[in-house]
DNA sequence: TCTAATTACTTTAGGTCTAAAGCAATTGCC
DNA sequence: GGCAATTGCTTTAGACCTAAAGTAATTAGA
């Protein structure tokens, strides 16, 4: 690893368990991701990416979420996703319709726009994404996803 | 994987690069570790997880640290850490003193009071991240920093 | 049928985070 | 030596994010 390069692993002591490490590692490369998804996304489309993630989700489901279901698949709170919705809601990009069986819920979906616009940036992701894990090797890759799929099995499994 | 719970991967769809997987997956799994140490953090020690990371980095280098390089250790930007390190410091946490030979620049480093609330939340913080990966087996747990490792190395590699 | 408890979403107050501009200081080059 | 370019940190404007409170609606149980 190029020690020259200073991020969150830099706090890590010579002690330290290595679920500490592992830790780390991934914030950090999680980080170092979505950093440079962030930056793509901004110069090349003008948008952020939880209103990037939260069309993404929209995309997946034409039928359209409710805000609560939106808030779990974003890992967010119900208040963030009100905001973010509220932005794209004025930019057309989403709707809000009366749920038919529960007035206090919505269906939010995304407007033939929203759809429109999502597709161009999807394809881009993808490009940016494959190009960021381009450098493992297609058994590394799919080894990586194995043990995150463990990882996080294990961790919804701790009370 | 439980079909049932919802997060950042229930955007996938069946075609997607195994690329987008990994990613999706990474950041479920940095998601549900910050939200499980964010709650811990809270409710034990009343502390934002973003201070506990900035008095980790000065912990570990208790000759004091100047704001740039704590800004690319923490990996965010020069004014977020303005913003932290005035926070800790009218806590009396850190101190901010001139720097010897560059009249732009600060040191900063924890105090006393600052390195004895640390070391506390340390111990706990190691804790509930060992307990969280408990549930992986030795050899997942390093095969996974190693593969964590290559990732970080390919990222960088990336133009 | 009535009411307390719960749920779905929004609002509030405040923290984190960014890009870019501002200001002071340093560096590099002519 | 002088000055333009660069650097280090802060400030500004605005986006994202949270916990908790507020409001309306639904549910469960007596």
């Amino acid at each position: 690893m190029d020690a020259d390069t200073l991020d969150h692993e830099t706090r890590l002591g010579e002690g330290d368990h290595e679920a500490l490490r592992v830790w780390l590692r991934l914030l950090t490369c999680t980080n170092l991701i979505e950093a440079a998804i962030r930056a793509d996304l901004r110069s090349e489309f003008d948008v952020t990416l939880p209103r990037f993630d939260l069309m993404a989700q929209l995309y997946r489901h034409p039928e359209g979420l409710k805000m609560g279901e939106l808030s779990q698949r974003l890992m967010v709170t119900g208040g963030n996703v009100t905001g973010i919705a509220d932005q794209l809601e004025t930019e057309g990009l989403v709707t809000r319709e009366a749920h038919a069986l529960d007035r206090r819920s919505f269906v939010i979906s995304l407007t033939a726009a929203g759809r429109r616009a999502f597709a161009k940036m999807a394809a881009r992701h993808e490009e940016w994404v494959a190009g960021l894990l381009h450098g493992l090797a297609d058994t590394e890759r799919h080894d990586l996803f194995k043990l995150l799929g463990r990882l996080k099995s294990t961790i919804k499994a701790t009370p």
